[in-house]
DNA sequence: AGCGCTTCTGCAAGCGCTTTCATAGTTATA
DNA sequence: TATAACTATGAAAGCGCTTGCAGAAGCGCT
């Protein structure tokens, strides 16, 4: 075996086998037909040289990629995983690869970031918090193909949107905690300021109160952020304020963490004297003590169905504006249900 | 704005600005010195026309991708996002983009998947199980720079692997259990069968009874699989057999939830009746109740070295071929110790 | 003015593949 | 048997960029 430096190119393929590298290419691709005794000289030819082709040559003459960007805020928790997995499943299933690249803790760029410049790859999935509303715009009107994840699209662009319904679960969970646990003063913990997913659990949390003639009070709405420890500070100095409450809807089921630490500090029982209920339905909603009322979310689908609609737009099919995956109550101990 | 159908091009931005596209290049790249007039002037042309470099272009023409890849047995669990997380860090830093794949339920592979064959990345990080161990010799006599995560390279061949300390840690937390808590009689669930970790953890395990005089009895060796359910169905089952234990090594945090859970069906007090310790320190750890003694994994750590060692091999830097991250005890209640 | 330097810029040859078009070889049809 | 109609293959022109080489200015010297 000859061994060169540097890896067989289709060109020694082609000598080896003693065809063309039009031949060789042909049988790479299997657009064209080829004879079956040349395929077999190919191929005998390609693995003794062990060639494998430059993707780089491929995608400069062909001008697709093959590949697929996916931009997120930053890589954390429990969402992640069962997000990026259901992307990469659909992905790899239309022959794409998967390119990763975070916004970090600068929060939402207008420009987008280096690997994902124009036409470095077929299509981009757009999470949350990682571009904002500019460089949406302006990546849009360049016209990449993209959709968006939990985020919808800035003056009604038709990009399209994958996201979960937020407002009718948390009016619904909300509910169950007013009509079947009686609880009437319900703490609302919010997500960060400009998160969708927390404005319309809001909604939903409003509704269900106005729905039921409960006056909806200021002091109960605090900041939760989908995260532990602010949850679990906002309990504290609503109990500290000497605030009554006998239920809170903590935004997700991370807040709920930190409002099950805080009750357990100050000697309060769940769900005797607070009832707690979160969402997303994380793996650890079954483990906490007692076992978390919340809403399921199927992450992993959102990104299936993202992936899809952007298979689309990169085929030229028509496809959806707003993906609204449908979300469902999970009814566990923590509201006063039987376990 | 001339707005042709296709992006602008290197030669479209040497018209613009009236330069040629080996200039535009230079000005692209800041290799070799460009008069400050002219770069004024095709950046503006850059802007005006909207250019963005193709990256397959350029990696053709350079043969190089810029490009990391990563091999994944499969995305789940609370390991992966701090994992990616690190690599992401690193890569970004040193400007290179990650291109993720997984080698899915169908186990490791011989093969590289497709996105890795070579030269369609400039490095690999292979974790655990995605890539068998003729796999990793081929790839390896082909001079891919790689590494490996939580695995040992076959027959001593040099290629840096990036792990965690396993032995030593369960030996600690074993002992633990023994001295602290006059356990005498502690299960131990193991890994799955070819996973290095599980493998070193046993070794700890039985160096820690070993060096306490205590017989290694083979009825509390159980599998676990790192796994909450197996777990789970693995204590039962002991419970059910009527073997006596008062302590439980679980394998890893995950298990311990499903340890957690049979215990409490069977009505026995952790830790008054059986301690239970786990490996990890995964976020779930301290949300359990009572919250789990473990051992602290610097996965982040993990992500960010082999990262780090990838780039010092494409750099054709000497590089370590053993790095082994410490890990440290965390004891919290599971164990008996107070809270 | 002429010389050698140094700086900056342009020319043109690739990088490794795909793909159009033309051609040689085969088979079917009249 | 001549002709049309395919079929399998090859030649060659790109895809958009980098980079070695050479040439053109500009500079300080002699």
């Amino acid at each position: 075996m000859i061994n060169r430096n540097s890896p067989a190119t289709i060109d020694d393929v082609a000598r080896h086998a003693g065809v063309s590298i039009s031949t060789v290419s042909r049988v790479l691709n299997r657009n064209v037909p080829v004879s079956e005794e040349v395929v077999a000289k190919v191929e005998e030819a390609m693995r003794a040289l062990r060639y494998t082709p430059r993707a780089a040559a491929r995608n400069l003459a062909t001008s697709r990629t093959n590949t697929l960007g996916l931009l997120l805020a930053e890589i954390v928790g429990d969402f992640f995983s069962p997000l990026l997995s259901g992307i990469e499943s659909v992905a790899a299933q239309h022959g794409y690869d998967l390119l990763i690249s975070t916004a970090g803790r600068r929060g939402p760029q207008n420009q987008l970031p280096g690997p994902f410049h124009k036409h470095n790859a077929d299509g981009l999935l757009i999470f949350a918090g990682s571009l904002s509303d500019d460089g949406v715009r302006d990546t849009h009107s360049l016209g990449v193909p993209m959709v968006l994840l939990h985020q919808t699209p800035p003056d009604g662009l038709p990009v399209p949107c994958v996201t979960i319904e937020n407002k009718a679960a948390t009016r619904a969970i909300v509910e169950h905690l007013i009509v079947s646990h009686k609880r009437r003063r319900i703490v609302f913990l919010t997500g960060e300021p400009n998160n969708e997913d927390g404005s319309w659990r809001e909604m939903g949390y409003r509704e269900a109160l106005t729905h039921h003639n409960i006056p909806i009070e200021p002091a109960l709405i605090a900041p939760g952020h989908f995260d532990r420890h602010i949850a679990q500070t906002s309990i504290e100095q609503l109990l500290r304020d000497g605030i009554e409450f006998d239920g809170v809807f903590a935004g997700d089921d991370e807040a709920a963490v930190g409002v099950y630490a805080a009750l357990r500090n100050a000697h309060l029982k769940i769900p005797d004297d607070v009832s707690v209920v979160g969402f997303d339905d994380q793996s650890l909603a079954r483990v906490l003590q007692p076992a978390l009322t919340t809403v399921h979310v199927p992450i992993d689908q959102v990104g299936i169905e993202a992936t899809r609609r952007l298979m689309q737009l990169i085929q030229n099919e028509p496809t959806e504006v707003l993906t609204l995956l449908p979300t469902t109550l999970v009814i566990r101990a923590s509201c006063g249900c039987p376990e």
